[in-house]
DNA sequence: ACGATCATGTAAGATGTTACATGATTAT
DNA sequence: ATAATCATGTAACATCTTACATGATCGT
């Protein structure tokens, strides 16, 4: 998965949808995108100057106040196409994707185990929660179903609410079998 | 994710149900456990090395043949021990876990772009594939169920199947959705 | 004999996290 | 005033991938 620099198109990906500064770049990581990737801002700052240096992204000084200096960076038309190659470029395989806690289960060998029941209550709190948070922002973001031009952030949305649903009754059925 | 070197932990949690060689441990990241983690030789041996140093594990060679001699590590007590405080240590958070493609959905607007066909095509074909290889796995593996020794093993896998069941229909859905 | 697989390592470079560092603006 | 948030950057370090490098064994 490294080493293809996925970070720099989900940023041209951003930018193309409006133009915005490295620290509301960083903070669409905490939300939607949150869901697929996470990026810090030591991250970001730099990946920005890179993508600048290739004229790929471009960026205006915004003032507010006395002296505070923000950057609002914009795609240029070579991002752009950089950014629908990468759309266009097929997969050529299901991803993996790293997860701790099944790896965890996988080492535990018996229903009897006693640290089973405390582990699959924690991550059962911790995705049905997660679950509600999803939900809620489903009702809020989609609250008439989609709509014209947010298809893939609703096909996004469905698949993080579907995930979690998954991961929860997982977890419910599981926590059923040890209790059994 | 990254900075708790999970990988230590694996490596130790498999060598714990019995003595392997670095070139076992590397196949194991392409079955089983390949579905939550992945890790190449070049990362392997070297963690191998780290964990003998640290008397975490030990080795005895192996010879087959004229000369060739394989490292067979298996864990020390020590070993064991860091391997339960990692299996009780709970988690904090339920882990973003990377995935490209929803990403790259995330940046179509419209349910009318030409390119989600394809996309959405090419991703139902590999998930349902590696469906019908997890479920293919379920039925070998455990053909009469669960058994006593192997719960975490069987929770897992039920965990793989749910997940790429939960992708291809949402996927299936999504499909649906942009052919009405 | 030859190709597939077994077997182990290192090197270079990309990606990612945590911590360090600084200062301005806004709301209470 | 002061705390929260806005805003941008760098440094050190850990993790991970790709490629380089070598040689043995096994099946046909």
């Amino acid at each position: 998965m490294a080493q293809r620099n996925v970070l720099q198109y989900i940023i041209l990906g951003l930018l193309d949808q409006r133009p915005l500064t490295g620290y509301e770049l960083t903070k669409a990581f905490d939300s939607d995108i949150g869901e697929f990737w996470s990026a810090q801002h030591s991250q970001i700052y730099p990946q920005l100057r890179k993508l600048e240096e290739a004229a790929l992204i471009k960026h205006e000084d915004e003032i507010s106040g006395e002296k505070l200096t923000r950057k609002r960076y914009d795609v240029m038309p070579a991002g752009q196409v950089m950014l629908n190659d990468w759309l266009a470029s097929d997969a050529t395989e299901a991803a993996p994707g790293k997860d701790e806690f099944p790896l965890k289960l996988y080492f535990i060998r018996t229903a009897q185990d006693r640290r089973l029941g405390p582990m699959l209550g924690t991550q059962q709190r911790l995705h049905e929660q997660k679950l509600i948070h999803l939900r809620h922002q489903m009702a809020t973001k989609f609250p008439e179903g989609v709509g014209k031009s947010d298809f893939g952030h609703y096909l996004v949305l469905d698949y993080a609410v579907r995930r979690e649903t998954a991961y929860c009754a997982w977890l419910t059925d599981a926590i059923a079998r040890v209790e059994a």
